[in-house]
DNA sequence: CTGAAAGCGCTTACAG
DNA sequence: CTGAAAGCGCTTACAG
């Protein structure tokens, strides 16, 4: 009942392989086999099966796109740009969520290898082995994003979060703040790791307050924001300012504050991460740390696409930066 | 260099045929072949390869997922939850984003076809003719969210949007507004035809302005509704009230209130759509009216499951309401 | 430029 | 319960 090539080229009257170079854009066609074939192909409403293809190719028309959670607008925007992307190179994107948790990771990892991706784009989690290990070894093309793993030589595309949070507590110690809080994202995690080191040197390097109480640890959910900010104005020497790693944990501590009738930008000062679209209606407006997730999908694609290509693939770290509005002002 | 089931058949001492079967689960099998056969299948890292599987069967283990914008959130929720629901029942999502562009919808309809995916799942868009009409007459399984369209006959999982609003513009009627405003959606989709059409009903119903140069019409993106609700402020009897269609639209008519510094709930009073995370952050807190994404993606995933069990498949259509917060308040 | 044929890695009647 | 074999729908050397 389903058209397949034979059913072309028997309308075409031509062999299957004929059929099959023509339609598939192989140059070694005559003009006639050409009309004849694609004519029958559009009366026959004929369409390509992808896996039979892909069983003669060594690997399917389409790309792993692994995120740690799609509704994060973070990595909703770079899941946008990868797919446009990878869309114009002809690829599909298999799309998994890896939700934040190793196992669903390397679960989702199987299964985009089962179906013989032409690679895929991980923001990775974990030390690197389980099933992200053993890809690796067996050569499939992987590039992380956002994230990386220590010791795990794979191309990347990562953002420069050091130079953002130093420009960050900097910027709060011109304030004439001393006792800087962050709530700082997962130690599993590359971006959480890197954020709060260079929270940590910032703070020396400006002189500030160094207390470990002035840490709290979150786990890039609104929750744990929230927990965090809390336990930090808790302290019997709260911090005047507080930095949140990521834009949803920055929403967790937006709430506390509101509960508990502090003025931000005045009472407190609060630093969030990643411009997401939902900042813009916050008042006061937020002094925030800045990437590009757009750019960091498309460059993951534009990688994977060198490596396709035999070309050299090599990391790229983009710029953050910091963007100041409402959110910070002089220390209470 | 890449395990195949020959290998681990080999290194089990059995019949390739025995190998799959052990592999696959299928209960013919001795508990001996069953020990050998698993073993040696991880001993040599053995990877099933997921398109010759689904070369044999009639269809793969992946299920379609075309949604309008993944950057909304709404959508966001929907392929959050379908993904997860369809995980849970063995199937990869194959994820598409059809950006509001008919063609581009067809594109997706074409590749995910092409990857013989299980199921669809589409947030549709257009008359039902092209990709989508023939794979509708394919056979293939699909399934609404969100929207519908006219004269296609397929389950669908949609929200009663007349409720919504109907509930929406009576509680303006009955603080006493005669004018209200609509940022509308796209003609092209059923969720901005039934938005309209259950506006001027109750516009109707409750003797209010039915003048039509009180209905905008955007595209479901921000900028169209700071563009309509410029328009609707810029009118000679401008509105007292204004309604928008989703949330991106909500956005971009707060936006506009904002730059000419209309107090929301006093000058003017707003109602917003998809009671999305982000609202949850404005003041004065947006009255809206709201439905359930997560369950849509969930229950259209139910629904494949069933086509493909065989079992009877019917539509559902979930409640909408109004939640009534600050940014509805007495006429000026 | 074209056809005949082998083969991609599995699954599944068919016998036994 | 098991093996041998056919076949899923394509692509691609290999000859010509």
């Amino acid at each position: 009942m389903v058209v397949k090539i034979r059913d072309v080229a028997a309308a075409a009257g031509v062999s299957v392989g004929t059929a099959s170079r023509v339609l598939s854009g192989h140059p070694a066609t005559s003009e006639s086999s050409r009309r004849r074939v694609t004519e029958a192909a559009s009366a026959l409403g004929y369409r390509l099966n992808a896996q039979a293809r892909s069983l003669r190719k060594p690997h399917a028309d389409t790309l792993g796109l692994l995120v740690s959670d799609i509704r994060n607008p973070f990595f909703a925007d770079i899941a946008q740009s990868a797919e446009r992307q990878a869309l114009a190179a002809g690829l599909a994107t298999l799309l998994g969520n890896a939700n934040e948790s190793t196992e669903q990771q390397d679960h989702y990892l199987d299964l985009l290898y089962s179906h013989r991706v032409a690679g895929m784009i991980v923001a990775p989690q974990g030390d690197g082995g389980g099933s992200l290990g053993e890809l690796l070894a067996l050569g499939v093309p992987i590039v992380f994003v956002d994230r990386t793993i220590d010791g795990v030589d794979v191309p990347s595309v990562t953002s420069d979060n050091g130079a953002g949070v130093a420009a960050a507590v900097s910027h709060l110690a011109d304030l004439g703040h001393r006792r800087v809080g962050i709530v700082a994202g997962p130690p599993q995690t590359s971006t959480g790791r890197e954020r709060l080191d260079a929270y940590r040197a910032a703070v020396a390097e400006c002189g500030l307050d160094s207390d470990p109480e002035l840490v709290a640890t979150g786990d890039f959910q609104a929750d744990s924001g929230a927990r965090g900010a809390a336990a930090l104005l808790d302290l019997p020497d709260a911090p005047t300012a507080i930095l949140a790693a990521d834009s949803l944990m920055t929403f967790g501590v937006l709430d506390v504050l509101r509960e508990r009738g502090i003025a931000v930008g005045r009472d407190l000062s609060v630093i969030g991460y990643d411009d997401v679209a939902a900042y813009r209606w916050l008042r006061p407006a937020l002094t925030v740390i800045t990437h590009d997730p757009a750019r960091m999908g498309s460059l993951a694609v534009d990688i994977i696409l060198d490596i396709l290509a035999g070309r050299p693939a090599s990391s790229v770290v983009l710029e953050s930066a910091l963007v100041v509005r409402e959110s910070t002002g002089p220390a209470a």
